[in-house]
RNA sequence: GGGCGGUUAGCUCAGAGGAAGAGCAUCGGCCUUACAAGCCGAGGGCCAUCCGUUCAAAUCGGAUACCGCCCA
């Protein structure tokens, strides 16, 4: 035999191979063409940080899985692949090693060295992460590949920035923001990690100004951050303290009334210390709001300054004094108490970007944080005012980034208008699809709604189910500006010149801007005071003029001017400049250009002029086909993890429609998260994070694609028990169960007890490679495949195709098309379901339980005794299809077996001859012919199997050794079913049965086992031990009666009768005469042992 | 604090009203010329707990416990 395969599969050869053969051959190419049906995957980008973990892995095999399957069903496959510059992440980790490794911090090398240091580390990393991709077998168009910082992306960037700020959805405004300390940039809310420390709960006193008679001379208020009352700018009680505490009274005592025993106990005693504080603290409280509404004030200790005390409700009478120390600057509970008092109270800032106090903090300034508050309580003390500390757990948001605590911090940002807007946001403004939408935020809640369509009748659905929709929606209905503002220098800087300028100055720059307006590339909004308005050719005399007509020297204005591609617009950024104007030193938040990721991708705005890099496809027309984003925009699926639903997929949503006014996707597939052995999720920082590329050369790439795919069930996330390979032992350590070392990163090794590292950033202890012992399945099937049709291979003699009638094939064939059939339709439903593990299973169960345990065993006989065309032409179908059925999750092996099947039987088909191709990439999906189906046939050879399982059990049971034939007999109820006549020599070959009589008489020896298989006894002579069978009957009895039971019961229940289904009573009643006549016939077999 | 999931064989997970399933692990027998990464067979479950709905509940409803995730 020519080219055989070798008996045993080696994943790492052949898929290397193949890995190289697919950069070189490049079977992955996109291109637009005259095929209306595309499909269109954008890859979400993994960030340049750091290297690829388990759960990209996922992520990507999920993607490339649909993305094959799509193209071999002749669809235009587009998987666009790229990388995202991840703003603060990356920058952080360089500036990090910068430190470790040199001492310095990015202000002692400059933003230039730092931004090319960065560049560095991006183009180390983002080769690592498509090598990584590559060795997954991911078939992307390596040829679009992007990146979020390139010049297309970075075009659509501009663009749209551009767009939003002359729309007015972009604006810039003080507000409290989350600051990073260390990094110097504010940081978004999911950028922040909560953790639980032990803190005080500082009580302090401040003086009331002059006290009348009656009052107190002070009043009280509790902080965690007692630094902060150097900014505050009131104190707060509430208007109501007796309405309030009634209420709250009144909502314990009803929970009461529906609360569990453990509730119950707790609640009580809450009732019983609000009633209590009714009655003693009430008095005071009521004097307060009295005081509050008089206007009265109280000093603010150590600056010395009167400050109001007001009426709010957010000072919560049953906590504490019942009053509260106000900090808007500070706090963003505070924050909104200011908003709604801001005629009464003031807001002031005490701390600058370094987290140092700055000059409103008197005495305090330049100290830093932490060290001010022991100034303070140590001041306070000493004047008498701390009344009391009290030990408290207390929750402290640290920067994900930095892992330093954030303040909370007033400083001025850039947002998108995230809510609804007078006279709505246009969406795809100047293309076809132009509409009118409420708000951003609406539009993308509008998409997933199923009455909405878009102009051209897409939405969004979210899969596996409506719960991830649920995430989607509920976030985006809170509308939530979005500040898109960093303070970086790394990433997209803002397209923003502005220069502050009064009275006259103004006027002169207004006047001098106006020509430069004219222009479609630049557009002005001028804000004053309370205004923000557009600057334009109708505009701008007008504003001229209400400037002059105003008292002009008290006018103060800023002028921002927005570009909408810098780059090629020097001689405007030399105009302004030179007249004053600023470049906006921020940069934009990460997910403003990933955001766009569909369309920038494919060329936004203009993909005829999209300036791709040397090497990569054009994105513009070619040869008359239509260009890249009019071809492949919309996309398809949107595939990923649940965790960036919000951050990621909705700004996708929004984004596309305000750009385009269209949906960037149809579907968004949520996959499982995958968790360590314990539960956690796993991340490379934590250190149970498994690097793809040590399953690939453990296991093969298919094996973990196979595992993947095979627990990716749609439900559940998936724990996969992780085990470190010790460098002392090479053995796997499973890490659920190890001891840790000197460090949460570090294990002990069980057999040595001597310390390795799992983050392999430890200098001194050596470090283990992750590895995970689930994914060995996926190797022994991919075994069992390439062996299957190995065999198949030593079998097929390079016959031609014939056309077959498959009505008239031996039933052994029909049979196994019948059930190919099955498997075809189950595996596309289930596809198409977003269920890759059923799809997967139905594909295996065909394959091994059915083509390798049943249909290749009874051909065997055949092949050898050289009567087999028919089973040959079978066998290579099947093969093909099978091959076919498990490429989009396993492709490199399939790929190799499809090019050694096409050499040794490249002619294949049943009715007519298939559709062939050079790579199975490109090979048909299996189409099924629902005529092969034989539901009588199944049911038959089902019934065969079971006779010839019973005679195996038989064996086992009284360990007959495999290779002794024996002599069956079969007794029948009338005359012997046509299969077991077809299926003999089966029954003889499979069973290891040497003769079978079948006849309605036939008559169980004194040394025979017997077997009761549907109504038919089976014998299997001169095997028996009378005590053994005695047993083994009586077991099978016992178990027939307990079902027996059940069944009899249900059959004696009258309303079961007369309520239940009448076909559900006709099933049960058939099932109880097919037991009972098994139990008689059982019970026969047992008394005739004697 | 609010919302959403999960709890089924030793492990990892399917099943979603009508006699409890898969893979791995375990046990017994086999190196039967495709495959020992395999073949043949076996054992293993009060489907977390409680209360309801129903002729019938792992499956539907409610509560409890524990474990996760998201938001504040």
């Amino acid at each position: 035999m020519p080219n055989a395969l070798a008996s045993q599969y080696d994943p790492a050869a052949l898929e290397k191979t193949i890995v190289q053969r697919w950069a070189e051959t490049k079977p992955f190419a996109a291109t637009p063409d005259d095929n209306e049906q595309c499909y269109v995957i954008m890859m979400p980008l993994p960030n340049v940080t750091g290297a690829l973990h388990m759960g990209h892995a996922m992520d990507n095999v999920m993607q490339d899985m649909l993305t094959r399957w799509h193209r071999m069903l002749g669809e235009n496959a587009l998987w666009m692949a790229g990388t995202d510059h991840a703003g603060i992440a990356t920058q952080a980790v360089v500036e990090k090693r910068l430190f470790e490794l040199e001492g310095k911090t990015r202000h002692d090398i400059g933003r230039e060295a730092l931004v090319e240091r960065i560049w560095d580390w991006k183009e180390q990393y983002q080769a690592r992460i498509v090598s990584q991709q590559q060795a997954m077998g991911c078939s992307c168009d390596w040829d679009r590949q992007r990146f979020t910082m390139d010049e297309v992306c970075a075009r659509a960037v501009q663009w749209t920035f551009f767009h939003l700020f002359r729309d007015g959805l972009i604006f810039r405004g003080t507000r409290l923001v989350n600051w990073d300390c260390h990094l110097q940039t504010a940081v978004a809310d999911d950028e922040i990690v909560y953790e639980s420390v032990q803190g005080h709960f500082w009580h302090l006193r401040y003086p009331v100004i002059h006290p009348q008679p009656g009052e107190p001379d002070y009043v009280v208020v509790a902080t965690t951050r007692p630094e902060t009352m150097l900014g505050d700018t009131a104190v707060a009680c509430h208007p109501d303290p007796r309405g309030a505490l009634e209420e709250l009274i009144r909502k314990t005592q009803e929970r009461l009334t529906r609360a569990g025993q453990k509730e119950r106990v707790e609640l009580e005693a809450e009732v019983e210390r609000l009633e209590k504080r009714r009655a003693t603290h009430l008095p005071q409280l009521e004097q307060l709001a009295a005081m509050a509404s008089a206007g009265r004030l109280v000093r603010l200790p150590l600056l010395d300054r009167p400050i109001p005390l007001i009426c709010d409700e957010w000072a919560k009478p049953e906590l504490g004094s019942g009053c509260v120390k106000i900090t808007p600057g500070h706090d963003p509970n505070d924050y909104e108490v200011w908003d709604r008092h801001r005629e009464e109270i003031g807001m002031m800032n005490i701390l600058s970007a370094d987290g140092s106090l700055n000059d409103q903090a008197g005495s305090y300034q330049g100290l830093d944080r932490f060290a001010a508050r022991d100034k303070v309580i140590q001041d306070l003390d000493a004047l008498g005012l701390l009344e009391a500390i009290e030990d408290r757990e207390i929750e402290i948001g640290h920067s994900d980034r930095s892992k330093t605590p954030v303040e909370p911090y007033l400083s001025e940002q850039w947002f998108v208008r995230m809510g609804d807007v007078d006279g709505g946001v246009v969406c795809g403004r100047g293309t076809a699809n132009e509409f009118v939408a409420p708000g951003l935020a609406q539009a993308a809640l509008d998409a997933t709604e199923d009455t909405w369509h878009s102009p051209t009748g897409k939405n969004v659905s979210f899969h596996p189910d409506v719960r991830y929709r649920n995430t989607y929606v509920n976030w985006l209905a809170e509308k939530r500006d979005w500040c898109i503002s960093r303070q970086l220098w790394w990433g997209h800087q803002i397209p923003i010149w502005s220069g502050s300028f009064q009275g006259q100055a103004l006027q002169e720059q207004l006047a001098w801007l106006a020509p430069h307006l004219t222009r479609e590339d630049v557009v002005a909004r001028l804000q004053t005071g309370n205004t923000n308005e557009l600057i334009n050719s109708e505009t701008s005399s007008r504003l001229e003029r209400s400037i002059a007509e105003d008292t002009p020297e008290q006018i103060q204005g800023k002028i921002l001017v927005c570009l909408r591609e810098p780059s090629s617009q020097a001689d405007v950024v030399r105009d302004l400049e030179a007249a004053g104007f600023v470049r906006d030193p921020d940069v934009l938040d990460t997910w403003f250009s990933s955001g766009l990721w569909p369309h920038s991708t494919l060329g936004w705005p203009d993909p005829d002029t999209a300036a791709v890099e040397a090497g990569q496809s054009p994105l513009g027309t070619r040869n008359g086909s239509s260009d890249c984003l009019s071809y492949y925009y919309p996309g398809s699926c949107l595939v990923t993890g649940r965790d960036i639903i919000t951050l990621w997929v909705a700004r996708m949503v929004l984004m596309g429609l305000y750009n385009l006014g269209d949906v960037p996707f149809t579907a968004v597939f949520i996959h499982a998260t995958i968790l360590d052995g314990k539960g956690e999720r796993m991340s490379k920082s934590k250190g149970n994070g498994i690097d793809p590329v040590d399953i690939i050369e453990r296991y093969g790439c298919d094996a973990m694609r196979y595992v993947l795919c095979e627990m990716q069930t749609g439900s559940q996330d998936i724990r996969l028990p992780v085990q470190a390979i010790s460098p002392f032992t090479n053995e796997p350590v499973d890490l659920a169960k190890a001891k840790h070392g000197s460090s949460i990163f570090t294990y002990v090794c069980p057999t040595t007890g001597k310390e390795f590292d799992v983050l392999g950033t430890m200098p001194d202890i050596p470090s283990a490679k992750l590895i995970s012992d689930r994914f060995e399945v996926g190797r022994h099937f991919c075994n069992k495949l390439w062996n299957a049709v190995r065999f198949a291979l030593l079998n097929l003699e390079q016959a031609p195709f014939v056309e077959q009638n498959p009505t008239t094939l031996p039933f052994e064939e029909r049979w196994i098309l019948s059930r190919l059939t099955r498997a075809i339709i189950e595996v596309q439903q289930q596809l198409e379901a977003y269920n890759p593990s059923a799809a997967l299973s139905s594909a295996r169960d065909f394959f091994w339980s059915e083509l390798c345990d049943w249909y290749l065993e009874m051909i065997k006989p055949r092949l050898r005794a050289d009567d087999a065309d028919s089973a040959r032409q079978v066998l290579a179908f099947c093969v093909d299809q099978t091959l076919r059925l498990f490429h989009p999750f396993i492709p490199f092996v399939t790929d190799f077996l499809w090019k050694n099947l096409n050499e040794h039987a490249a002619q294949r088909g049943i009715e007519s001859q298939l559709e062939t191709a050079d790579t199975i990439a490109h090979a048909p999906w299996p189409q099924p012919h629902t005529s092969w189906q034989d539901e009588q046939l199944e049911q038959q050879v089902d019934f065969l199997q079971n006779i010839i399982r019973a005679i195996r059990d038989i064996r086992s049971q009284y360990t007959v050794p495999p290779k002794q034939r024996v002599q069956v007999r079969i007794k029948t109820v009338d005359e012997v079913p046509d299969i077991l006549n077809k299926g003999l020599i089966h029954i003889q070959g499979l069973a290891g049965v040497e003769s079978v009589e079948m006849a309605t008489d036939a008559e169980r020896t004194r040394d025979s086992a017997t077997a009761v298989v549907g109504e038919l006894e089976v014998y299997v002579l001169g095997v028996i031990d009378i005590e053994k069978e005695r047993a083994r009957l009586n077991g099978q009895i016992k178990k027939l009666n307990g079902t027996l039971e059940g069944v009899r019961k249900k059959l004696g229940n009258e309303k079961f009768l007369s309520r239940a289904n009448p076909e559900v009573v006709a099933k049960e009643r058939s099932k109880l005469a097919d037991m009972e006549s098994q139990l008689g016939t059982l019970n026969e077999n047992l008394a005739a042992l004697g």
